[in-house]
DNA sequence: AATGAATGAGTGTTCATTCAT
DNA sequence: GATGAATGAACACTCATTCAT
């Protein structure tokens, strides 16, 4: 989302240095999802990329930033395979399902990736303590969701619920499906995902 | 020693002594609800409590026996909360709602503890990194609900739906409002309790 | 040791005192004899003799104190058995003998006694650091074994050797056979105790 | 990864960090000498080395390997020197007397080590309790020792005694002497020696 | 005379961070 | 750019001792 020119006091990071950081956020993803957010110090993290403590505190400010790149890196890749997707999907149900399945087919060849984002979702707390992530953080998530049922609403193809509560279900009912089969792994993801598809199908047509 | 309710081998507590037990699984709950598993120290503990560090050591074996207290404790009141609101119902989609309009009842008088419970559930590990409770922890939660649903199954009132999908999404979905609402504590609760129950009525059924 | 009428500002300690010392005395022998004198803390000492913990704090002013009356009564008992065996035994050879052979008679039937002595004059230090015994502790037990020497000397049976360090390594010889036995309880005490006798019979003669 | 001299999966260590542990295991030494084992805190090694107590944590994994070092270390250093006097000296007396003198030399020089040998041998336990090194650690000198005795035996220059008793008691006296002069600085040690190896050479000639 | 509760200093260990090289 | 060394605060836990009951 950065733009082009890396403008406004933001120093340009060389070649050498994202490939740097690239590697780190890499591994502390790895590191993440195996053994939790709790577990994952920074010696861990750059004892599994090979290098030494140091560089870590040298590419990032500190780990919670080394945290929200990870994040960042995540989200964006589940956002873009979701947005490729949708695009050209026609009708609020249709539209419903697809979302639905595109994020579980991304679930299902990046479950280290997810695994680790929602460790650092639930466990990253700033200075303070406040969480950094938590329910609040998905409000983006939720605007998105909400648009496709006032979609839906409108065309009169979903009866009349609250679409903020339908919004925050729906997510965690993809969140979910994901934290069963992680801990599951011989569950059918995909029968799990048709499923879900129906269910809110129902729960929202009129 | 003492009588006849003490089952063999147990050792029996002095009344100041569960007092005291008590009183630190009511201070632990609130420090972690506060400030999260992570952060929720027993120095933390004991100074919330006003007491000495070494009390919690004195009244239980480690922390993670005291972490179970926790559990354990607020386990049994949700459990025996909802048990007496459901009993009597009848008839599967009135069981679907009264359940889920029960669990929001106790949620709404028992924030922290809940709150405690989740980031107990979620973030206790036992001695060698391994979850403690975690996804299958739900295991007897999702069975009890696998268990209305084969009941509307059977009486033709709930079509033919995945079980073990839809007590995923159940859990999920009250899980979450409870999230929700605490990070937004003006959402109305009771509201989004109506809409979920309206909700899974209509993805139940027939 | 101490004179019948309990005079100079000692005050008498009634039957019942006497007992619980005692008892907590020999909960201590046992304790540290098989856990080593690190491991015996004052709590398992009194878990042990199955009363509470306080209970030592009560009778003895400190664990310096319970240390010392452990020492004083397992001290006593060895010097008095050798003293019996002892009487009446003329010449210095037999002597030696004797002295070598009723120390490791009483080992053999008071080994826990003789092993929790070993761990408290090998690691009793006290308040400023110091160790409370040490091997100047044994100063008497060399003195009396000086004048079985000194004896043998004189009448001309032994030769002219110092008289310490016979008495060092004399001491020192039976200690190690005690250890050793005790890690290798297989061993034959009483044909190394006779080995003893010989060896120190060699060195001794003229 | 180095060059030639590394062994397989043996990480190298640079120079600082040898010298670093070099510098932890002197101080260990010394602290243990003074005040004991069981007093020697990592707290007071650090402390006594002028560094913070995370050093000692950053080059060794434990408490446990230090003190396994600061063995290897001294015992390695005692035998080396005991090897180096005791090479081509002929006939079993001659050994014997050269094994008391050698050792003893040794002693005059290292007094501290010596001492925090001893210490940590007595009183080093693994995590499940049991002694790490203890009486049975000596069982390597013992078998040393009992090759000479063996090798009288053969000579026919010794009688025909209990080879095991008398590496027992040999190896006590010289521990004993140690300790002997430990407390009591004045004490002649070289005397002591001298009149050690005619002490054995009695008991153990024909 | 005895107890159980409480204390607070001390234990070894972990870890994010800093910094000279 | 990168490193390894060092720091110091925080962690859970242990223990001898004190004290009201």
């Amino acid at each position: 989302m950065r733009s082009e020119n890396q403008s406004s006091g933001q120093k340009s990071r060389s070649f050498i240095e994202e490939a740097r950081r690239a590697q780190i956020i890499a591994s502390a993803v790895e590191v993440i999802a195996e053994v939790g957010f709790a577990q994952a110090s920074l010696a861990r993290i750059a004892q599994h990329a090979g290098i030494s403590k140091g560089v870590i505190s040298y590419h990032f400010a500190g780990k919670e930033e080394l945290m929200e790149e990870v994040v960042n890196s995540v989200y964006g890749e589940i956002a873009a395979h979701v947005m490729a997707r949708v695009e050209g999907v026609e009708g609020p149900t249709a539209l419903l399902r697809t979302h639905i399945l595109a994020v579980t087919e991304h679930m299902r060849d990046h479950r280290t990736r997810l695994k680790a984002l929602g460790e650092i979702f639930y466990n990253l707390r700033t200075a303070d303590g406040q969480p950094r992530y938590g329910v609040k953080a998905n409000e983006e998530l939720y605007q998105a969701m909400e648009q496709i049922y006032a979609y839906g609403q409108r065309t009169g193809e979903f009866r009349d619920f609250d679409r903020r509560v339908m919004a925050v279900t729906h997510s965690s009912a993809i969140d979910n499906m994901f934290a069963y089969w992680v801990a599951n792994p011989d569950h059918d993801l995909d029968a799990h995902a048709a499923e879900l598809a129906d269910l809110f199908e129902r729960a929202c047509r009129r």
